[in-house]
DNA sequence: AAGTACATACTATACAGTCGGTATGTAATA
DNA sequence: TATTACATACCGACTGTATAGTATGTACTT
């Protein structure tokens, strides 16, 4: 129950301030380069407020990742690639829509919870296992797509729904790597092209130009 | 032309060492998380030393990229995968080089230049640029091999060599986040065998397990 | 003699985290 | 209804330490 500040309600609570703020700054910089100070400056906030939210620099890690999590679950959840009727065309409709969010600057499409991930992994295990259910999470969320594409279409091959789905987040994750790397989100949606054509050809479909 | 210490002459030249420590320890804990003091204590030399070959920080950072770039380029031109006769042979058989040799700990067999790229790309133009030469210079090494594949078997697909080159690399980088976010590295091998699976499928060999 | 390759001691600052305080809301009770 | 008691939300000055970088000196090589 976030309390509202008199002198500036329109604000938001510090808290969710905070988080946003982390957001967009750690995708940026990076969680290591981040400081308490910048972040409360960002989201216009003081030090007092922060700790007073969040224990230490790191809970506040684990809760930008948690927050990751919700509010892109509740994002995918409302997309339209749930809209077809064949499981299969649900599938590349997620693919496709992964490429279609793909605009604008680097940090603003990127995943906040991938980069934190890779930079945290062997320092704060508590951060990482937070990124990893966020990814995991969202992963398993296209599992059931697939295994009714795989049973709709009596596919057998030697890889498992699980496996396409979390290969599917490399991918991804990879393209943002790539993209990253060489500046250019060319380099994400040229990934998805590449990822598009493997499924249509596990499922064999005649090939298509992928959008 | 580096002098060796004649206190201990067996340890290699300061700048080596340091740059040895650098890859190890900023793959386990980024860069920025990755203090001078821990490189001058793990390469066992003082801030002279490091100060008298690195100008700043970020010089390091360069430097060590192009260190990365340097070695691997070493490592993988001595690989065995290129023995095949068949380019085609050649391609899988680099993918299959990549799934053995993950093996041991995270921190050994991740990526430097892709957890560098990651963290630094909006921060340090400098590192970002050296780890993109890193990437793409190794992508390009299998262009040659694909071009001469689809070549060799007339394949025609709305795709071309460079681009199947740098999606090796973006699932090799994804499958690493993937394998320090679940903390298990067989999650980098099992999207080594989705690209495997989706190369036979571009120049249509038959289904094989990938082993 | 001059340059290279370090070592040692030091500095200024930036950083995470602390602490005492205030303002506002809420619930019980007299 | 007024009072008391307490909880929540926030403020901002302060602290100890960690950090990148510097200044100076010395040993070895050419």
């Amino acid at each position: 129950m976030p309390r509202l500040s008199k002198l500036s309600p329109e604000r938001g609570d510090a808290r969710t301030r905070l988080l946003e703020a982390a957001r967009d700054i750690i995708r940026a910089k990076g969680f290591a380069a981040t400081t308490v100070d910048d972040l409360c400056k960002q989201a216009e906030v003081t030090k007092g407020a922060f700790f007073h939210h969040f224990g230490s620099k790191e809970a506040l890690g684990v809760a930008v990742a948690e927050f990751w999590a919700d509010t892109t679950a509740a994002f995918f959840e409302a997309a339209p690639y749930h809209l077809p009727d064949d499981p299969l065309d649900r599938v590349l409709a997620y693919v496709a829509f992964r490429k279609a969010i793909i605009v604008g600057e680097l940090a603003e499409f990127t995943c906040l919870v991938g980069t934190m991930a890779q930079e945290v992994y062997a320092t704060s295990t508590d951060i990482r296992e937070a990124c990893g259910k966020s990814i995991f999470g969202h992963a398993a969320t296209l599992e059931a797509d697939i295994e009714g594409a795989v049973r709709a279409r009596g596919i057998r091959g030697d890889w498992t729904p699980e496996s396409l789905a979390r290969h599917t987040q490399a991918v991804i994750q990879g393209g943002f790597v790539l993209a990253k790397a060489g500046n250019n989100p060319d380099l994400a949606r040229e990934s998805l092209d590449h990822l598009d054509r493997y499924i249509r050809g596990l499922f064999n479909l005649p090939k298509e130009a992928a959008q």
